[in-house]
Order: structure tokens, then sequence, then C-alpha cells
DNA sequence: CATGAATGAGGGTTCATTCAT
DNA sequence: GATGAATGAACCCTCATTCAT
């Protein structure tokens, strides 16, 4: 009986946890990170200040959920499709790799508005840098198995280099293509696609 | 003697306002653009407040002149990259056409650390867009017209977006490039380099 | 059955109340009066802040009780000092007579480390001078009786005003005592033995 | 011109100051430190918040400076009294000396009703035994000094001790004395004197 | 009676902007 | 023009207290 109810208290703190993230994405999606105000994201999560701060003991700490959450969420989005690229490797074709690769992140970035609060930033204060951090970690990490996997033979150095750049490049071109619609959109994703290609054949004639 | 009074008075303003803008783009680099405050921007020019706002009406505007600002330098950096770029078109190798491009692009992020505050951010407050409006107008201008003297063939539409694309993998990498240094530094300036041939020359196979 | 139940929900509630009154004790001790929050207090009880109120319907009213609860353990303490102290009367020399207070009282503050928090302040808040008013009144009649038993002929008024300063006396010494240890703490037992028995023995001489 | 300009600023700001330090006065009079709002304290020094803040820049530093100010009012108010008492030494009997020392004391007890929240407290949050540290540093010093003038026999121990001991024998009666009036204070004020000489006669007989 | 999430007024503090000097 | 104190709305966060479960 006390367990059912610790199930059901833990049933509405998760639900809660995940409204309140659900709004802050909200709230960062439309202001920014230091625009958004817990109230604003409180009002919106339909609670109170107070409430919001039972869950979260600051502002930083909601980013921080919210980009751990993202990591889940983006992974589950992800998997197919790095499972698919890690296994197939060589046998893929690269620009087969890298729209597999680009599609669920374009559909993640649509669904998930408030991510590039987060995630497609240049100029984060300290606190945000560090709130995400384990996101970039986790994506970095995707990324490099992914090429490490394709191109063994290339040293450490140049793999790191290349997953880092390759983020970055996606990181620019999401906003752009989270911003178009229609026609406009697909076509920005096929730059990107472009883009990536172009930038990751380049690593097959290094020493 | 009134009018040469004028005129030192102008000079006088002038001087300010390059005392304030340095000082602005020394806070910017320093904090971002939300946290940089007006007090911080005044006291660093080494003027009261008050004095700031004799100038600049509002911390927009302070943005939005410094933008300004940069867009002159900026293009007195690049004048003979792409002068000679635009003059030579198909002569010059594309590589070669976006080492003379890259270049000084990357000597003044170095030399302007106050510049990525305002130009490489993904996510900006609606006021900050405003203020940067005009930059990215004037570069995406001068990228367009680099572009189709290369490409005079390809639709507008192509162009127009070819030149967006190219403009936010820039603004993406040059973050990476300025915080970084010695050898990963060039490397990474190699990587820009990289990616950007390789997805400009994609445009050579377009209909 | 009935009536058994209610004995044995008494009784659990006796404990729940002194469970909590030892919580803010130690919370009381630590943090002082208005920095103690009734969460800590809770927590440090092992209860939900929903229980507290269950007991107490307010901040206030613990303070009260905990006042109430020192005035029993005061009483317990120090019935045998002044027991002999009023049956001795003018029997006993002065200085043993304050030795025979002031040795229990030492003892009982060093035991409750919490019991400063609410009586050896000179400036409270209101409600807190309300929650405390009992356990003075109770001091104040306790000395008050001691006094007027060995000084018999001495005006009422004189009495009252002895007591009164006698115990602010004491409630000065007391945090310096009980922050002191070793023999610094004994040096400061006798000093205030000294203070009393030099203040108190001026009553003699008194028309 | 500007150095008036400048001087008549810096009357200001002093001006302010000093309002705002009797603003503070009155509020921590009447409220005690923690349940003192800086809000508060500026309203009734009739300006805004964000004034306030301009001149000091947390409420522990108003506390601070208001401790800072009662040192150097109250090192003016007793001057004369230790002047005497420490070049009269043993010429001046104890009791008169005590009642020099005392009167000016209560005087300004009595005209600093916000004294004793900053001092006039056992129990108090970190920040505030921080911030009048000096303030008890600086009328510790007078004290033994006073003392030790007078018996230099003495050991440093003892002398410190009772400095000490001193200190707090009047802390604990002042607010007895602020809080009473008329003949009622009178006796009180003779009740500390007495208890005073009472205690210090007994540094005599002391090895 | 227990729980602990929910509440919301209010606290200290900041900062873009204004204004008297 | 220059100064810098003045402003006040708004921010993040706390905590005594309540209430649904």
């Amino acid at each position: 009986m006390t367990q059912e109810r610790t199930v059901r208290r833990q049933e509405r703190g998760r639900r809660r946890i995940e409204q309140i993230l659900a709004a802050a994405a909200d709230v960062l999606a439309e202001s920014g990170y230091e625009a958004a105000t817990t109230n604003a994201i409180a009002a919106r999560a339909g609670i109170s200040p107070g409430s919001l701060y039972q869950f979260f003991s600051n502002k930083e700490k909601i980013a921080r959920a919210l980009a751990e959450w993202y990591v889940v969420e983006l992974g589950a989005a992800q998997s197919e499709a790095f499972g698919d690229a890690e296994a197939g490797a060589a046998a893929v074709p690269l620009d087969e790799t890298v729209a597999r690769v680009v599609a669920p992140l374009v559909q993640f970035n649509l669904a998930n508005r408030g991510f590039k609060a987060l995630f497609a930033r240049a100029d984060m204060p300290p606190e945000l840098t560090d709130a995400v951090a384990p996101l970039h970690a986790v994506l970095l990490e995707r990324v490099r198995a992914l090429l490490s996997a394709r191109w063994p033979a290339l040293p450490g150095g140049v793999i790191d280099r290349a997953a880092v750049v390759s983020i970055q490049l996606v990181r620019a071109m999401m906003p752009l293509i989270v911003a178009a619609d229609g026609d406009e959109r697909d076509a920005l994703v096929t730059e990107l696609r472009t883009v990536l290609t172009g930038y990751l054949s380049s690593l097959e004639a290094r020493p």
C-alpha cells in the first residue's frame, strides 16, 4: 500500500519533471537561455515558482536536466542510424551513411525546438557550457565511433578533429533548417548532406 | 570659429564613439551579449554610464554600431581578397579563392575577439538579430557576388542558398579556430578550407 | 479497545513531539531561531513538513513548546539546588548558594545547546519574545523566591530588580561559557560566580 | 570647478551614506538584523533599492558600515571617560571610574537604538558576527587598556578575561536599561555599576 | 496521522536607463 | 557634453504553510 503510494508519487514526480522540462524547452526555444526566466518556465508548466525549485535547485540544473533528456531522446532517435552505420561501415556508401545520420537529427531538431537553445550556440555563459558538456561529450563520442569504424587507419587526432568539425557543421546548419520550411528546408538538408559528404570524403585521401 | 569648434567637437565625438566601441568589443568578447552590462562597457571605456547614453540610446544601438564598424573593418580586410577573386573569377582555382577569402577572415576574428559575440551565434535575442542584420546582409551580398561571378550560369536561388550556407559554415568554424592555437588552429583553418572547397565544388555539377 | 488505541496514539504522539523538539533544539543550536527552517527541523526529526504541522501549527509554537520543555527539564536539574538554597537560606554562605545554583545551570546549558538560542538573546523578534515569556517568568519567579528567602526584609521592587539582573548576568555569561572549553570554561564559570556573588552581596547593605 | 563639483559630490555621497546608515539603524532597532529588509532600509532612507546598492554591495556591508560608524561615534562619546580613567588610574576610586565609563555608554545606547541589534546579541548569524568583529575588537582593546592601566601587575590572561566578561555584562544589561525609563532606568544603571564595581574589585585580590 | 508536492508572497540583488548637477 | 547617483521593474530563489493523496 505504502509501496503503491510511493510508486504513484514517483510516477507523479516523473511526470512533473517531464512537464517542467517540456515547459523549459518551450521557453528556451522562444527566448534563449538567458532570457528564459524560471518564473516563465514554472508558469508554462502550470506550477508555481516554488514547485519548480522542488525539482530543480536552480536554473542551470534545469538546463542540465534538459540536456540529459536530450541525450536520451537523441540516442533513441539515432540508434538505428548509427547502428547500421557502424555495422555496415565501408559497405555503405558515404553519402548514404550521412543521409542516415542527418535525417533523424533533423527530425529531432524539428520535434524539439528547444534543443538549439542548448546545443546550437557558439557563445555560451559558463554555467550553460557546463550544463551542456555531457551532451557534447556523448555526441562527440558517437561521431568519433562512426568515423573510426569507417576509417580505422586514420590517426586519432584526425578522427577527433573531424568529429568536432562535423558536429560543428551540423550545429551551424540546423538553425537554418529549422527556421526554413517546405522546399527550402529540404534544400537546406540537402546542402548539409553535401557539406558533410564533401568534408568527410576528404578523409579518405589523408595520410 | 563656430565651425572650427563644431569640427573639434565632432572629432572628439568620433573618438569617444570609437572608445566606446572598443570597450564594447572587449566586454562582449569576455561576457557575451546578454551578460555584457552597459555599465561595464562605460567603465571599460573610462567614461560614465550617462556619457555612454549620450552616444548610444540603448544597449542594442551599441551592438548595432559595433556591427557596422565591423562591416567597415572587415570590408577593408577583405577588399583585395574579394577584389581579386571577383576579378580573377574562373582563372583562379577554387581552393585558392577559398584560401584568399578565409585567411583575412581568420585574421580578422583573431584581431577582433568581440566579433564572434555578435556574429558567430546561431541563437540570438531578437534585438541582437536586428542589430547584426546589416552585417549579415553585407557579408551575404559579398559572398553572393563572388559566387555568381564564378558560376554565372547558376540560378539566383542556388547562389543565394550557397552564400547563406557558406557564411554559416564559416560562422560555425570560427569559434573553434579562435579558441584553438598553434598547430591545432592551423589544422582547423585547413579543415575549414576543405569544408568550403568541398561544398562549393559541388556547385559546379549543378543543373 | 478504542481507549487502548487512544492511549497508544497519545503515546506515539508524545514520542513524535519529543522527536520534533529534539530536532528543533539541534537546529536552533546550529542556526539560531530565524535561520532555522521548519523544513530543516522536520527533516532532522525524520518526518515530513506536513507531519510537523500536525503537531505545531507554526514555527513559533515549536519554540514555545521547546521553551516549556526547557522549563520542566531545568526545573528538574535545579530542584535540589534551589530547594536547599531556600531551606538553608541564611545558613549557607552566599558564594556557596551561588555555586549551587550556577553549577546545574552550566550543566544544563552544556547538555542543551539549543537552550541559548531561545534564552540567551537580548534582541529577539516579538514572536520569540512571546514564546519564551513563560520560561522567563518561571526562572524569574524561582530566583525571586530564592532572593526573598535570603533577604526577607528587602522591598519587593528591589528583589524583583535583583532577580531580573541576576538572570540577565547569567544569560550574558552562558554563551561565553558554552563556547569555551577546558580550563577556560572553568575560569569563566568562576567569573560568573564572582560576578553574581559580588552583585548579590551588595543587597545586604541595602536599606 | 571640477574639484568643487567633486567635493560637492563627495559631500552628497557622505550624506547619503549617513542617511542610509541612520535608516538602517532605525530599521535594525525595530526589527533586528534578519528581519530588517534592504528594501525597508532603502524606503526609510527615502531612496530606491537600487540606490542603496550603489553604496553598499549587500546587506552585510550595511551592518559592517554601521558597526564601524558606531566605533567612531562611541569612541568620541567615550574619549574623555577613558582618557581620564587611564590617566588617573589608581588615583580615581573604582566606582567612579566605572561610573565615568558607564554613563556615556548608556547615553550612547539611548541615542543609538540600533546599536543593540548589532552589539547586544549573543546569538548571531555568521555574517553578522563578521560584520561586528571590528567593533568588538575595538571595545575589547579599550577595556583591556583601562584594566591593565589600573592593575598592571595582573597577568594578561586575567586582564583579557576580565575585559571580555565586563563587556558581556554591559551588553547584557543594556537592553534592560534602554527598555526601561524614568526611575527604573536609573535604578538599572545603578545596578550595572554595582555589578561592574563588584566584579572588578575582585581583581584586586588576585594573585 | 503521514506524506511531500504545491503554494506564493517576499527577500536580496542587478542593470538598463534617466536626470539633476 | 560629462558625471554618477537615482530609479524601479524584474530576476532568481526561499520558506512558512497548506492540501491532495
